[in-house]
DNA sequence: TATGACTGTCGAACCGGTTCGAAACGTGTC
DNA sequence: GACACGTTTCGAACCGGTTCGACAGTCATA
């Protein structure tokens, strides 16, 4: 393999003089770059990303700590983890996947051994214990979801209460008086997943300034349980004309479950969901949802983190926490209920 | 942040006799070696990965190529993407991502570069332009799916043939005598997504031997074109009493479509996929399906990858070209067909 | 014709590890 | 007491880049 060294003897020029000229960090005579230039091309150069790496102290490589945990539904993460390595390729970096359950672990190899320039934190809970060691990090960080503290990183999210306001607003405008709204399983809400809470709250208070009734409870993360679970949830609120979802694996699952009770949508139950929609598009689901945006998310960490890791954002600067507003994306599955 | 340098001051010892007492590659006095311990902990010392790298020429990562093309359904990528995750991370390694359109970048930048150790190219084409390069690079690679030409690298793939075979067999067991195939898009094959004939081929083959009537199609890869597609393959052949299914997202719209048409399954019409158990589990799909394995089958690749960085495989071993036999998992979706 | 400024190039040092050869030391043998 | 030997440690070189300071040459200016 050549190197550096291979180049400057075949230009017939110093080592020093041919970093000189490929890097433009100090003019060079247009002949001596020609010469380098050829010699590259000549012997195939591409430089040690292992040297460059100990000379700079900058590895042009971006970290991702992404945990596939039980009770969390993975096809949505993948989305997230597009959004940031699409980003991340566009602006010249490369990406080191963790998806290790232990992100603690994977967290301090990367920025300790100094493999990443910066790091992107995807599912963030509102006590991460990813975030302590986050912070003592060298390098700097950006998270796609709300801690409960969130210095020294910069913060990216949906605007879930603004989410669970407008689902229930939405229907209400429509003439819905009761709804069901179907969240994560509690296991996720346990394990610090806030953003289930903040959903549900903003919902049940703006049901509770209308005046309609709102009945909250978890779904499981996968079939069969789940299936059962809006089931059972649809038995025992037989007068609910609207359903709000915030549970991917249920939403997936809800053309089964309204097939089997012979149900549609909007005829016979509005349905709003939470999801984006390249999900919508990729799950088959025709329901009216608000957008999760997450190629969004993962662009907009990708890009500040890079600012910073660039020194674009001043030292000092203050850090981000950024909430993307929710946008209902309209599929056709609600309408007034029916008068009966 | 601490260097071998630190440690070894600190242990009251040179940088060298620092590095033989953690490697083990000397034999060291078990003082010197404790005193060296401490002072790593003390310190909380993390050798620096590219410095390692450049004297080693060794980085313990990974290189995985996963193309999200137009046309594929990406989450059934997503698994074959968390078996050679996980598997490597086992292994000790880390998984330097690329999800660009353009592979043949993102490779040659992690080989040239030495940015890995090995390679796993995901969803290989018959004709994969990847292909050449990494036969050029230094560093071994192993596949996912079979190309034409497997000289140079590891080639691991469900055995698409057997699986056909295996579908037309279950059915005409059972007594069907006609049957539809829905296949990947047309445009999959075109681009050379050989498991698609692979299996097509077998299954037409295994028709016509047993005397029976196979209509193979090809259905779109998103919603809502595969729904109708799904429609206007059951329209034009109405006495048709099976359904083999080699497209997820076909699989994935089924329920949908099935309730539209007012039919259940087995009861109306057997149906037998091609997919994950984990598949299955994430979209609530009731069929029974031949097992694709994408975990074991990323978990091979990386394992046999690792075997040759390490050297363990022999300089001149042969390269490995294995299939992983099809299983059929019941779940229930196929019987006799009705007799009227 | 010396002076200073500017251009283009080079040599050497450095980043932080690993590894080879040799040196220093204690031990046992003749 | 000279010698060989094994154990433990050290110094130096090397991996392949980048970057700083110095220097030679050119040109305009005083």
């Amino acid at each position: 393999m050549a190197t550096i060294g291979d180049v400057a003897r075949v230009a017939g020029v110093s080592r020093s003089t041919a970093s000189y000229a490929l890097s433009g960090k100090r003019t060079i005579s247009v002949d001596v770059r020609r010469r380098v230039e050829d010699a590259v091309r000549e012997l195939g150069y591409t430089p040690n990303a292992g040297a460059r790496a100990l000379a700079t102290s900058q590895t042009r490589v971006i970290g991702l700590l992404a945990q596939f945990l039980e009770d969390e539904f993975a096809p949505a993460m993948l989305q997230y983890m597009l959004g940031v390595s699409n980003t991340a390729r566009e602006l010249g970096y490369d990406i080191l996947l963790s998806t290790e359950a232990d992100g603690r672990n994977a967290l301090r190899r990367m920025t300790d051994s100094r493999m990443v320039d910066g790091i992107v934190l995807l599912n963030v809970a509102e006590h991460d214990d990813r975030l302590p060691i986050l912070r003592d990090a060298p390098q700097p960080g950006a998270l796609v979801g709300l801690p409960a503290d969130c210095t020294g990183v910069d913060v990216f999210d949906l605007d879930f209460e603004d989410a669970g306001r407008t689902m229930v607003e939405h229907l209400h405008r429509l003439g819905h008086r009761e709804l069901v709204l179907v969240s994560q399983p509690e296991h996720v809400v346990e394990r610090g997943g806030a953003y289930v809470w903040r959903l549900q709250n903003a919902a049940v208070e703006a049901a509770r300034a209308r005046g309609i009734t709102l009945h909250a409870a978890f779904g499981a993360a996968h079939q069969p349980d789940v299936g059962r679970d809006l089931h059972a949830l649809l038995d025992a609120h037989p007068r609910a004309t609207g359903l709000l979802i915030n549970n991917e694996a249920a939403a997936a699952a809800l053309p089964t479950v309204l097939h089997d009770r012979k149900l549609s949508a909007p005829a016979d139950l509005s349905v709003v969901g939470r999801y984006s929609d390249e999900f919508a598009r990729t799950f088959s689901l025709p329901y009216s949802s608000i957008e999760s945006a997450p190629d969004r998310l993962g662009r907009m960490a990708v890009r500040e983190l890079v600012r910073r890791i660039e020194g674009q954002a001043g030292p000092d600067e203050p850090h981000l926490v950024r909430f993307v507003s929710p946008e209902l994306i309209d599929r056709g599955s609600t309408a007034a209920p029916r008068g009966d």
